[in-house]
DNA sequence: GTCTATATTAAGATAGAC
DNA sequence: GTCTATCTTAATATAGAC
């Protein structure tokens, strides 16, 4: 096995920078974000430690790109935007990479720190995933899909708790079946049936 | 400054073991668990750092003693057994406890790696939390006041999950209102009255 | 070819774990 | 006290523009 890069020749930051992502989403997920020293990622990706360090101002920072750039993939799932559609492809997601599921769990609650590189990062993010499923399930309501005797808001906030929350307890038990619960707490929202 | 114990006396096991728990769970809520040295717990009890290891093994089965015992308060304040009312109160006490609650929700997740000390305890409690609300659930379905289109166990798990979650949320932005979602869920469950 | 911005690295300081 | 991991500094190599 020779060098892995071409010889004599640098690559492109962007690349690069993408490279080293995928590298430590790789890593994170099946070492851990503690159990990985940085070390081990340049050499996967084949470059010297110092390199990680011109793209990345930390670790921290690294880990929040990782957990940006599963996001950005997360939405191309979902297809168009964030709505109700989208939790059960996500999930299912989710399911298939347990080790990214738990390294995105184990940030969301240790980001909360407001010292933690990635807490600006989940703020913007459960804001913004509010807003917009929101709007989705308002739609909804206006249409008259969806009870209307609770918020919008409300509603989003509940739907996104319950789907951190089974995320939560499939990580202790893999029997939870969390496209199905997120199913059921949305035919619970579904309009009820005259009688 | 001098001593805080009374010199020449030594403190039955269960008290000091409390007392060690008690100074744990105060300097883990404001320091956090990784920020903490167990030197400082050992100071502020007043003994030295090997004693602390008399009673537990390590820092992270301190911890777990540290979870068990807020686990044990918060069911004090749901009156009787685990049930659908216990929820506000409980919400209402972490919306006190800010540190204690981010010590939880960390906790949860990290401890979700088999190989943490704290692992089988967050298991357990998970299993045991979801069996008592399906009880408390289920008996309200047979007196006809939650629908039944959908399982006590899973609705158990929706709620458990939406605690949870709110409660992360509510680390990122303190003006969501935990309970107040939680009552709502808890609407949406209710049979909903004839027409 | 020279120049400039960017990519890369060597060497080491610092801090924490054991 | 040793070892390991994160991060800094400062110097070198390359690519692309002109």
């Amino acid at each position: 096995m020779s060098t892995t890069k071409p010889r004599g020749q640098y690559a492109k930051g962007a690349e690069r920078r993408e490279q080293i992502v995928q590298t430590a989403t790789d890593v994170f997920a099946t070492e851990g974000f503690e159990g990985t020293a940085l070390k081990r990622v340049a050499e996967l990706v084949g470059v010297k430690e110092a390199t990680l360090f011109h793209y990345f101002s930390g670790k921290q920072e690294l880990l929040t790109a990782v957990l940006a750039e599963r996001d950005r993939r997360g939405k191309e799932l979902g297809g168009a935007g964030v709505g109700l559609e989208a939790l059960a492809p996500v999930a299912e997601r989710n399911r298939r990479e347990p080790g990214l599921t738990t390294l995105y769990a184990v940030a969301s609650a240790t980001a909360n720190d407001p010292g933690h590189a990635s807490h600006g990062y989940f703020q913007d993010r459960y804001a913004k995933l509010v807003e917009e499923l929101a709007q989705d399930v308002g739609r909804r309501q206006e249409a008259g899909a969806i009870r209307t005797d609770v918020g919008a808001e409300s509603l989003a906030r509940l739907v996104i708790a319950a789907f951190d929350g089974l995320q939560l307890q499939w990580l202790y038990d893999k029997n939870v079946d969390m496209a199905a619960g997120l199913r059921e707490l949305v035919d619970v929202l579904l309009v009820p049936p005259a009688r």
